[in-house]
DNA sequence: TCGCCTCACACATTTGAACGGG
DNA sequence: ACCCGTTCAAATGTGTGAGGCG
């Protein structure tokens, strides 16, 4: 059975959210104005409470630890035909949300840059330009749309979506007819209709398709556009494999009729850049393999027992255990890349720099750098968990262990925290406190991969991040990533604020952005005069460093948010709002670690 | 030959219906 | 009749590894 949380825990360890707009690093600079919005009021309609408006909304991630680990060591997502679930799963706690006002949360993955890549000598390295951008798709949560109170409940899980890289997914057709029997938005045929049309590089993304509606004067579109585009949600995103990715979550307020497209409906951007990841047919990185299966309950057959070393080796009709191919590759490259192809771990993970973006109406904007220092240490615990295993692997062999037992063995019993401990980090060292309970603990599997938004999971990420700084590193680092160029950003203010991206998630100026499609009120709008103004905002995790942690008591989640209900019908009025206004946001938050807040003026009313 | 992808497979978890007791 | 807990089987989610393809 599921592990619900309570929900009727008073306290939810959130009670206390922080005031990013306090930072001290605010430049103030407006950003990026898009289309068709407005700087109207925001709490008119569904904020009775002003002081509940979009801007004090703030998002928790899930698991926050977990996504660190595995993007110290280079997230990778497997995408399949078929659709992959994301690991960890995308999970966020929400707070000051209006208990009474209605919400669309939502999700899009947006290429991280503008590169392909491959794997190659145990790190991920350009291998030329990325491929056209896959049909855009949302994953609206199936609670959408739901009071405040609704989500702020309990945790919102994301964990059904899945990536696919079937172009020809039934929901990702580029081509209308092909998938709902609507007339094909040729590029002829859109210019026909008065919409801008994407590039013409074969594929359309939910940046160009966004782009197309809002040039399109509103919802002045063609109405088989818009329902096309509405009806391509789904629960798969597709992408392309070897690509980096984003995801990010869309928080959208309904309006007073529970529809979408109100001049005063307001939307938010979060982004957290440690869930960012390459897309993948099979995984590359064997500590990624590793992670997945340690942390995965579905992957647990993998973790192995003495029994099942046992059972594998019959099956091999061997006496002995067998150490898999991915094994024993595993350790070669480790012990290899430790010896041979050091690089620098702070240009991978050394600072996740975070901004939000927060666009109010009123026509004042802010930009808050986040200057995520919590992570700071993440740089020493990923080199010191790559001495930590090569320190293993050296003392493996010399050590007895081998002798009697599988050499799987090592790996296989990271399944508990000791074993992780054991096969990562040889000496018990700083990173060892960085384990958070929910996967490094002796919970069960169900509890570390379903809700387990247990008081313990997020206190640990209070207590890494209270943690004193780690002792230096050794001359050892992750290799991961170190082939990425910094990027530069899509706004000059946020790279200023952004001093460094270890693994950016933005697009570039140069290189993304000219695949838009040429919007004629943006465009020729000044950044100042954008009716898209924007709020930048600490980033949760800086915010968290200011302020006690949140704990998470152990509640029970609610079935609902969890993605048990059917798509809600008014997701059909909905999508469109949410396509219009998610793909604005593309043109603006394709900017990293950002969240995003505006209102719209130009949607029709109803 | 190589890199990437697809598929079938075994294993584990999740889900929900069926059942029985209170 | 209803509720609750347990059991069980089907559905689903995993990584693996062989094989196909360009």
């Amino acid at each position: 059975m599921l592990q619900e949380k309570s929900l009727s825990e008073p306290e939810d360890g959130f009670a206390a959210p922080q005031a990013p707009g306090h930072s001290e690093t605010t430049t103030g600079s407006p950003v990026l104005g898009v289309a068709g919005v407005s700087s109207t009021p925001l709490n008119s309609p569904q904020g009775p409470d002003p002081e509940q408006t979009i801007e004090n909304i703030k998002v928790y991630l899930h698991e926050k630890e977990l996504w660190k680990k595995f993007h110290e060591a280079g997230t990778e997502m497997i995408i399949t035909k078929a659709g992959r679930r994301m690991f960890p799963s995308y999970k966020v706690k929400v707070t000051g949300m209006n208990p009474k006002t209605k919400y669309i949360l939502l999700i899009d993955i947006v290429p991280a840059d503008d590169h392909r890549y491959k794997f190659c000598d145990n790190k991920w390295m350009v291998a030329g330009k990325a491929e056209p951008a896959m049909p855009g798709r949302l994953y609206v949560h199936p609670d959408s749309p739901a009071t405040g109170a609704h989500w702020m409940r309990q945790l919102v899980s994301f964990q059904k979506l899945k990536l696919t890289n079937n172009h020809l997914d039934p929901f990702g057709h580029t081509h209308a007819e092909d998938a709902f029997g609507l007339p094909s938005f040729s590029e002829s045929g859109n210019r026909a209709a008065g919409i801008a049309v994407p590039s013409s590089d074969g594929g359309t993304s939910c940046n160009e398709w966004m782009n197309c509606l809002n040039t399109a004067k509103g919802w002045d579109a063609p109405q088989p556009l818009c329902l096309l585009l509405a009806k391509k949600l789904g629960e798969k995103i597709i992408l392309n494999s070897m690509h980096k990715y984003q995801p990010r979550l869309h928080i959208v307020k309904a309006d007073e009729n529970n529809a979408f497209g109100s001049k005063n409906t307001a939307f938010c951007t979060h982004v957290f850049p440690e869930t960012s990841f390459i897309s993948v047919t099979s995984y590359q990185n064997h500590k990624i393999t590793q992670l997945k299966i340690e942390n995965n309950p579905f992957a647990k057959g993998f973790r192995g027992s003495d029994d099942s070393d046992l059972r594998v080796a019959r099956l091999q009709s061997k006496e002995y255990p067998v150490i898999s191919k991915s094994i024993m590759r595993q350790r070669l490259v480790s012990t290899h890349g430790q010896l041979s192809t050091k690089s620098d771990v702070n240009s991978l993970h050394g600072s996740h720099q975070g901004l939000q973006h927060y666009q109010y109406e009123n026509g004042a904007h802010m930009q808050f750098a986040a200057s995520d220092a919590q992570d700071l240490p993440l740089n020493t615990f990923a080199a010191q968990r790559e001495s930590g295993l090569f320190y293993h692997c050296l003392k493996r062999r010399e050590g007895t262990r081998h002798l009697d037992l599988p050499c799987k063995r090592s790996y296989l019993d990271a399944s508990s925290s000791v074993g992780e401990e054991h096969y990562f980090r040889s000496p018990p060292p700083y990173d060892q406190q960085m384990l958070s309970p929910s996967y490094c603990s002796d919970v069960t599997p169900r509890e570390a991969c379903m809700y387990s938004s247990s008081g313990a999971e997020i206190a640990g990420v209070s207590s890494v991040e209270d943690l004193p700084p780690p002792p230096p590193p050794p001359p050892l680092s992750c290799n991961m990533w170190t082939s990425v160029a910094p990027y530069t950003s899509y706004s000059v203010q946020t790279m200023e604020t952004v001093p460094y991206q270890p693994f950016p998630a933005h697009f570039t100026a140069t290189t993304m952005m000219p695949r838009l499609p040429t919007i004629t009120n943006q465009s020729s709008q000044p950044p100042g005069n954008s009716p898209f103004t924007v709020y930048n905002q600490l980033s949760q995790s800086q915010a968290r460093e200011r302020v006690p942690a949140p704990s998470f008591p152990r509640e029970r989640v609610h079935p609902s948010v969890c993605e048990r209900k059917p798509p809600s019908p008014h997701l059909g009025a909905a999508n469109e709002f949410l396509y219009s206004q998610t793909f604005s946001l593309s043109r603006e938050s394709s900017l990293p670690y950002h969240s995003g807040m505006g209102t719209v003026d130009n949607w029709p009313d109803g």
